[in-house]
Formats: structure tokens, C-alpha cells, sequence
RNA sequence: GUGGAUGUAGCUCAGUAGGUUAGAGCAUCGGAUUGUGGUUCCGAGGGUCGUGGGUUCAAAUCCCAUCAUCCACCCCA
């Protein structure tokens, strides 16, 4: 056991490579269908990139979660620890504010945090994420959260369930933390030590904690939803009214927070039940402001992101695991050595007119070369030694029914096109 | 960073009152079957017992350290 993948990173082995590509596809199918267009962004940015967009307070930063390194030329890059701020940059780099608005833009691929490593959670993951900047309207909003939760339902899951709730204007952000700071500094004493930090460093994630004397002391409290203005609220009534007009099953939850600084109003997840105690399969929100604060002109913006990783695994809660490997149609065994290079020419012909074949690549003999065929999952083995070469056929045999009969070279391409069913019935 | 559990073959695991060459099933390869597969039977290859140190005549087994994996805290995808 000397060299392994790095800690919290994993191999996507062939046999998983279907539902993987399910999950993104899915992603593809629904957003496309909303106009987004594919963004790819390098997998590092200056690291002042997401710097700047989480803030200060954010832990990306503060616990250094994030992979931040030092080029041969001296410029400081980090790994991005998640897409909104590069696909950002990325927006305002190419002047995309002078597309018609709004831009929606997704992603796929991998991030990374150097945090330690549990069920659902890796030092490097992978993220189908959505951006749409450009409108402020809670109408927005809700086709973002649509999406979101289409995407997933389209990926095969029937149980996710979306949470809606929202941080507020900066002004409610603020009167909040305040509201807080003020009812919970006769408690700071008895809070655990690490809601003490939060209620310096930014109070509302207190709600967040799971400490059961500190949900104690918070559950008499006010909570984000009563304390926002009236626009904030106007908002999330208006998102809550789409979502609930489209039949997009939610539940409002009052204590949703943002790790980070840059959420304005609506913010939402998604959770699964069952897939460990990370059980968020994304979330995002609304973030105003970020464009400017990257150096772009003043738009909104509203964006989600869920990890691919744990979708699967909430897929695979839902008996949706591993997909079986699909074998090829034909298997070609040379029963003389003549006939391998024979066998070799006529796959590569085959291959061409786009049919998936194998050969064995030396002279076998009849049975080691069906089993052969077999186990690599064939649907057809196609034999052939001195007599079929003498009557230049090649001996067709459907490996599940046991028929057999004798083709011509020419006819196989045609035969094994015709497809599936009626091939077999043919023979 | 903190806590708990677990590390024996590619995989799933046996194997502790310490005792010769460490086992099974599955998988792989070969043979039974040099022109007809799946079942079955026979055989083979494959192991620094996570790593390092210690105790002992003797360590997979006991002790210490370390690394890794999993789960949880924290945080989030």
C-alpha cells in the first residue's frame, strides 16, 4: 500500500464513469433548456479571486480551507474552493455584461478545500453550478431554484427536497446580527466555545449550530425571516409564490445562513435524507453586488451549486448505484493464426461503421474463445479457422440463445446495425 | 484541528491462552475440453499481516509511536 490517491481525492473507475456522466448530462439537458451556456473555467484563479468575493469573516479564509500556493513566477494561486467568484471573473473578463441580460452560465467540474475528510466530503469534489447575472427579480430566483431542483429530478432523484429561506438586505443582515449580539451577550458565557466565535465573527451562523445547549438559548429567539425590511420580504413572498404556483415542493426554513458574505435576500438548499451528515446536496442564493465588489459594473446575480458526489450517493440510497458496464456486440475469434489478423482487420472495418467490437488477440480455440467472448460481455462471437476461410464466412453465434449460423464478412456490419432485436431474430 | 472505530491476497473476511512454510470464498491465470461458452471439477500465481520500533527463545497476535481509511465534530458540496 505505498502510493495511493492523495486524502479526500478518489478515482472515478470506468464502471462508475456512467452515472457520473448521467448526473452532468442531466445538468446539461435541463439548463440548456433555460439558455445557459456552458462555462469552463481553469481550476486555479489569482487567489485574491476568491479572496475578495468570500470576505473576510468567511472560513475559506479564516481556517484556511482553501489551497492557496506560490507559483515559479511569484503569483499567488489557489484551487477554487467553489465556482461563483471565477465564473465571475470570468464574466466581467469577457465583457459578457453587454449580452443581453441576464447571462446564465453553468459548470461542471472539480473544487477543492482542505478540510478534513468524512462521508460526502473531500478535499477535492465535484460541482454542476448555475449562474444567472444580470436580473434582480424574484422571478429569477425561482427559475434558478426550478432548475435546481429539475436538474436533480432529472439526474433520477425522487426525494430531494429544497429549503427557502432568506439572509436579508445588508440593512436586515445587520440589524439581525445586532438583534443577536444583543439577546445572546447575557448568554455568551454558556454558548460553546464555537458559537462564542461566530457570535464575534458573524452572529447568524449561531442559528447553525448543533450544539444542544446553544439551540437552548436560540430557540426563543427572533429568527432572519421576522426581522427582514419590507423589500426583502416582498421578495421571498414573490419567490415562495412562483415556486408554489410551479408545483416546486419547499419548505421555508427560517435558519438557513451563508457562510458567505456576499448573499443578499433569497438563500436555499437542498437535502437528502440518508446520505450522512453532510446530507446538503447544494444551495446557493442571491448575491448583489459580487460583480461590482470583482471590479465589473453594478448587476445581480443568483447561483446554486451541488456536489456531484453526493448526489450519487443519494442515488445510490435510492437503489441507483453502479450502471452495468455495456459489453461489446461482437467478439471476433481467429481459431488459426491466419485468422488474427483477419479477426483484427474486420473489427477495425467494423469499428468504423461505429459498432463496438473486440477481438482475441492471438489463435484460440473454439471454447476458450467463446468463454472469452463471454466474459467480456458480448452479445455475438464470430469464429473463424481454415474451413470458414475456405468459404469466406465467418461462424455468427448469438452467445445467449446458442444460434448459430454462417455470415459472410459483408454482411455483419448491416446485420449487427440492423440493431438489437430484429438482429436476433434473424438468426 | 478534535474525538471514535478500523487496517491480514485485487475484493469480502477467517486466523489472539504468542509457537514450524498465514488461510477461505470471490476474482485472475492454466488444465479437464488441440473446432463450440456460461455449470462443474482440478491446479497455479498472488501476502513487507499498513509502517517503524519495543517485549520475547518465538509476534499477524502483546506494548509504544506513526501513517492511512471510515464515521462524527467543525464547516459545507
Amino acid at each position: 500500500m505505498k502510493l495511493q490517491a492523495v486524502k479526500g481525492t478518489n478515482d472515478i473507475l470506468p464502471e462508475q464513469d456512467a452515472r457520473w456522466r448521467s448526473v452532468v448530462d442531466a445538468a446539461a439537458e435541463v439548463l440548456g433548456t433555460a439558455s445557459a451556456g456552458r462555462l469552463t473555467t481553469p481550476i486555479f484563479e489569482h487567489a485574491e479571486v476568491f479572496e475578495k468575493s468570500v470576505g473576510d469573516s468567511a472560513d475559506l479564509v479564516v481556517q484556511k480551507e482553501m489551497y492557496t500556493f506560490e507559483d515559479r513566477g511569484g503569483r499567488r494561486l489557489s484551487l477554487r474552493p467553489e465556482f461563483t467568484a471565477a465564473v465571475v471573473r470570468a464574466f466581467i473578463q469577457h465583457g459578457m455584461h453587454t449580452r443581453p441580460l441576464p447571462v446564465k452560465l453553468w459548470s461542471a467540474g472539480p473544487a477543492f478545500r482542505a478540510e478534513n475528510v468524512q462521508r460526502g466530503r473531500y478535499r477535492q469534489f465535484h460541482q454542476v453550478n448555475l449562474e444567472t447575472i444580470g436580473n434582480a427579480t424574484p422571478l429569477a430566483d425561482a427559475e434558478a431554484i426550478e432548475l435546481l431542483y429539475r436538474t436533480l429530478a432529472r439526474a433520477g432523484l425522487t426525494r430531494h427536497r429544497i429549503q427557502l429561506g432568506s439572509v436579508g438586505d445588508p440593512e436586515d443582515r445587520a440589524a439581525y446580527n445586532a438583534y443577536l449580539r444583543e439577546a445572546l451577550a447575557p448568554h455568551a458565557a454558556e454558548l460553546s466555545e464555537a458559537s462564542r466565535e461566530r457570535l464575534r465573527l458573524n452572529p447568524m451562523r449561531v442559528l447553525d449550530s448543533k450544539d444542544a445547549r446553544d439551540q437552548e438559548l436560540i430557540a426563543g429567539l427572533k429568527r432572519p425571516l421576522e426581522l427582514l425590511g419590507d423589500e426583502a420580504r416582498r421578495h421571498f413572498d414573490a419567490v415562495a409564490g412562483y415556486l408554489t404556483a410551479w408545483g416546486v415542493p419547499f419548505e421555508v426554513d427560517d435558519s438557513i445562513v451563508r457562510g458567505l458574505d456576499y448573499y443578499r435576500r433569497t438563500a436555499f438548499e437542498v437535502h437528502y435524507v440518508g446520505i450522512g451528515a453532510q446530507s446538503a446536496l447544494g444551495g446557493g442564493g442571491r448575491y448583489d453586488g459580487l460583480v461590482e465588489l470583482l471590479g465589473g459594473p453594478q448587476l445581480p446575480g443568483i447561483g446554486w451549486a451541488f456536489g456531484i458526489e453526493r448526489v450519487l450517493d443519494a442515488l445510490e440510497q435510492e437503489g441507483r448505484g453502479e450502471a452495468a458496464v455495456e459489453g461489446p456486440v461482437l467478439f471476433l475469434v481467429p481459431l488459426d493464426d491466419a485468422a488474427v489478423g483477419e479477426g483484427a482487420a474486420l473489427a477495425r472495418r467494423l469499428r468504423e461503421a461505429g459498432l463496438r467490437v473486440e477481438f482475441a488477440y492471438q489463435r484460440r480455440n473454439p471454447g476458450k474463445g467463446l468463454k472469452d467472448a463471454d466474459r467480456a460481455g458480448a452479445r455475438y462471437a464470430a469464429l473463424r479457422g481454415g474451413s470458414e476461410r475456405e468459404r469466406g464466412v465467418w461462424q455468427l453465434k448469438e452467445l445467449a440463445s446458442g444460434e448459430q449460423r454462417e455470415v459472410r464478412e459483408d454482411e455483419l456490419a448491416p446485420l449487427l446495425q440492423a440493431g438489437a432485436p430484429g438482429a436476433t431474430k434473424e438468426l
